[in-house]
DNA sequence: CTGAAAGCGCTAACAT
DNA sequence: ATGTTAGCGCTTTCAG
């Protein structure tokens, strides 16, 4: 390994100025800067991380910990924070905590150790417990998960689940069913419930919730039976996958999507746009997500008292495919 | 910031011991142990990453690099990789060159600088240059990239498309179209269409090979004509993504699929469970394969002199479903 | 603009 | 079993 002495000897200086060369290039004479520059290449030097990390106190590092890193969902979070990472110079640890939740606290306590900052999204409800125990962790800014006092960026579904209730109103809907999800305490299954609530009761549309269901296709399968039960016209899902699993048996059950019953998903996965019908759903930004909480988190890093707790809400908007269509003719809600 | 001399003093005992007791806890006697322990607690003291990184000469950090973090079979394999390390005590940089792939070796370069090892899943082809180019990265495994002399895992479709060929030979398909995708220089693609040729070649079967296209969905549905107007009774393509558009095609102009043309795709992505048909097809072990690289990395960072170069040939399966089944009455190829 | 020197916090001989 | 000590490679005052 090539140090600062070694680059330093050969280019006739001290290894202050090769510290310099690297570290604030404009303050070492252009030709000193050179021969320094012309010593490293030919020995290809390069500073050595640790050691930097040590006297300046940073690692240069963030860390970036979800649900499952598996899941698009929030691969699209983590690709994104790993890009707008590195235009800033910086390098993003990702993890999960997949099927320990409670594991959660501990893994983010461990990363916390090797990072500048932490971009978290919480599984633990949006509360006071989250607070405290984001307290210890150095700057951290959490992804959908409002807690007062920290930093956070949050997916509303505020306007696209409104407009997918005007949306469904507009083509002669009077109900619709909600297909909840489990956990209901994670921000994202309470924004969704509470907007289709407001949205509903405002347009006066009669809802009614069903669930809560395991995320997921299968659930939607199930789901779907009881929507025919229940004799309703349009289904609000929690997620895409829900909502295609919906479509997938109400089709098999000869209801046809679109035209005897309206579905409606959310999250705008590749596939909602490729099924026949191709499914009506609410975008939620997860790459701009992800991107946002990086920057407000590379800036919590660069500037100590900084904004205390900035909050950015993105909104989320609805795409209108083939799943959602006029009430059906003599349907009653 | 709490250090050694902190909990040292604290604790009574040399900077040395408190050392000791964080590295090697065996080498001091229980009560010293449980009294540093307790300082060390009250303190809140941990180790810090960079100083003890920079005197081990070991970060502890290993980084992987792949073509896109949010497609899921990348992400897939970031997932297994990133728990492997964290089973071995280390944590995991994720990065990916997303539509530059020119800046593929620059950012391997530039990641190397912070890791023990790199997990590389390159777009170049796997050839003397890749071996070059990885020469002077420090420890590294390629993925899906069999470069001699490089220790490697690969994902060999050898298995699972020999299956494919006789399954659809057991149906009576007297040919198949293969669809291709682009770049055709990447082992993904050389490794599916060679073993669709050496399969079809064994069982007789007459192979027309289509393409290459740019892998996706859409691909898929403009295949879908050729593979029309071809007459073939049986398609195989690139990626499950590709044959879900050939499907989706087929159906919407009147093809039976699993009837009149039998698709089969490769991954094994969720959605392919789900459709109707449901898609026979291919999978890849990802997670596997993610694993088995970051235990080769682990192990080559700790045995610097280890086998020189260790090679995991991971083998796939054929999943069959409904988008396969008898060749038609009457079809001839 | 450049150099000398003092650490950053920790580990690893080497003593004791 | 524990303490002393010498750095790991780098940045950063402080002089010159």
């Amino acid at each position: 390994m090539t140090t600062v002495h070694d680059v330093a000897r050969r280019a006739g200086v001290s290894i202050a100025t090769v510290s310099r060369v690297f570290g604030r290039p404009d303050a070492v004479a252009e030709a000193t800067r050179h021969r320094v520059l012309a010593a490293a290449g030919e020995l290809g030097y390069a500073p050595n991380t640790s050691a930097r990390a040590l006297v300046r106190g940073r690692t240069g590092y963030l860390g970036l910990l979800v649900h499952d890193l598996a899941n698009p969902f929030y691969a699209t979070i983590a690709k994104a924070a790993q890009l707008e990472a590195r235009h800033r110079g910086l390098a993003l640890f990702c993890a999960d905590y997949g099927d320990r939740p409670d594991e959660e606290l501990t893994l983010a306590k461990e990363m916390a150790r090797h990072v500048d900052g932490l971009l978290l999204y919480p599984s633990q409800p949006a509360d006071d417990a989250l607070r405290a125990a984001t307290a210890g962790l150095g700057p951290a800014v959490l992804i959908d998960s409002p807690v007062e006092g920290v930093p956070h960026v949050v997916m509303s579904t505020a306007e696209g689940v409104d407009q997918a209730v005007a949306h469904l109103a507009a083509l002669g809907h009077r109900g619709l069913v909600y297909l909840d999800a489990a956990p209901t305490s994670m921000f994202t299954s309470i924004d969704r419930r509470r907007n289709i609530e407001t949205s509903c009761a405002r347009t006066g549309i009669e809802l009614t919730v069903l669930g809560p269901f395991s995320p997921g296709f299968e659930s939607g399968v199930r789901a779907a039976d009881l929507v025919i039960g229940e004799g309703s016209t349009a289904v609000v899902a929690f997620s895409d996958q829900m909502a295609l699993g919906v479509v997938r048996r109400l089709t098999e059950r000869g209801v046809r999507v679109g035209a005897d019953v309206s579905v409606v998903g959310v999250d705008d996965i590749w596939i909602a746009a490729q099924v026949t019908p191709a499914l009506t759903t609410v975008r939620m930004p997860c790459a701009e997500a992800g991107a946002a909480a990086t920057r407000l988190l590379a800036d919590a890093v660069d500037h100590p008292g900084g904004t205390p707790a900035s909050r950015v809400v993105l909104p989320t908007e609805l795409i209108v495919r083939s799943s959602t269509g006029p009430v059906p003719h003599g349907g009653t809600r």
